[in-house]
DNA sequence: TCAGTAACTTTAAAAATGAAAGTTTGTTAA
DNA sequence: TTAACAAACTTTCATTTTTAAAGTTACTGA
């Protein structure tokens, strides 16, 4: 028998304990951390998202928008009544996570070539 | 016609020059990371990250530890011969990723429950 | 010679992704 | 008053990736 402290469902992480896996479970794709990169750099509305320069496909986009808003990352509200329009905003945990992307641009600039300096 | 700065298949990068859409194209999904943080934890054979409590599918595994090879960001030694033995280490722009784990573990330890602390 | 181990490779099913078209709600120009 | 346009999605379906499981190769030690 599984015990509680082992067993994904009962807590939050899906595979380890691990801070770096449970981060991953979150976080670890390759559009996700894009989503949060726009809304750090102040883009708030779907279309802002949907026409950024790397063309999220807007499926995923929406799913994403909808994860993060479950987990507390980020918030969407209705900024405009007629015709209803909305904005996406970071939670002080969504804004936490800029170390993280910082630490890529920094990496990134670092050692991969062709890449744009920040 | 595409301009070769446009042009991923000159460049490095496969959806656009960011950085951190450049390191999400090489680390964003969830198990590459968790290679690297197993070789910093000072793991290093291929049975090492099988082990590992996230259990790694071996066909990922294999996958992943190419493509970081190929990257540069890890190396791949026969340390025996018979039986052959190999063993991975990170070079040092594979040892230059801790500050994104770091950033993960600090960021998962202050939001996210039921995480282990470092 | 037989079981066991490391380091993979192969296969097939399941899940995620991606491209494209469609939907809803409203505005504005003709 | 109708047609075109836009935001913010949803749906569909083909392709790609992931996963679990079994299989392979090279060798050791009993």
């Amino acid at each position: 028998m599984k015990s509680t402290a082992d067993n994904p469902e009962k807590n939050q992480w899906k595979r380890s304990p691990c801070p770096i896996a449970c981060t991953l479970d979150l976080l670890g794709d390759k559009w996700t951390l894009i989503v949060v990169r726009d809304l750090l750099m102040g883009r708030s509305t779907y279309s802002d998202f949907q026409n950024g320069p790397e063309n999220i496909p807007t499926n995923i986009l929406a799913e994403r928008l909808k994860r993060l808003e479950h987990a507390e990352v980020l918030t969407r509200e209705q900024y405009q009544q007629r015709p209803p329009r909305y904005s996406y905003h970071l939670t002080p945990k969504g804004k936490d996570l800029a170390p993280i992307l910082k630490a890529m641009a920094r990496w990134s600039n670092d050692y991969l070539p062709y890449t744009v300096k920040v």
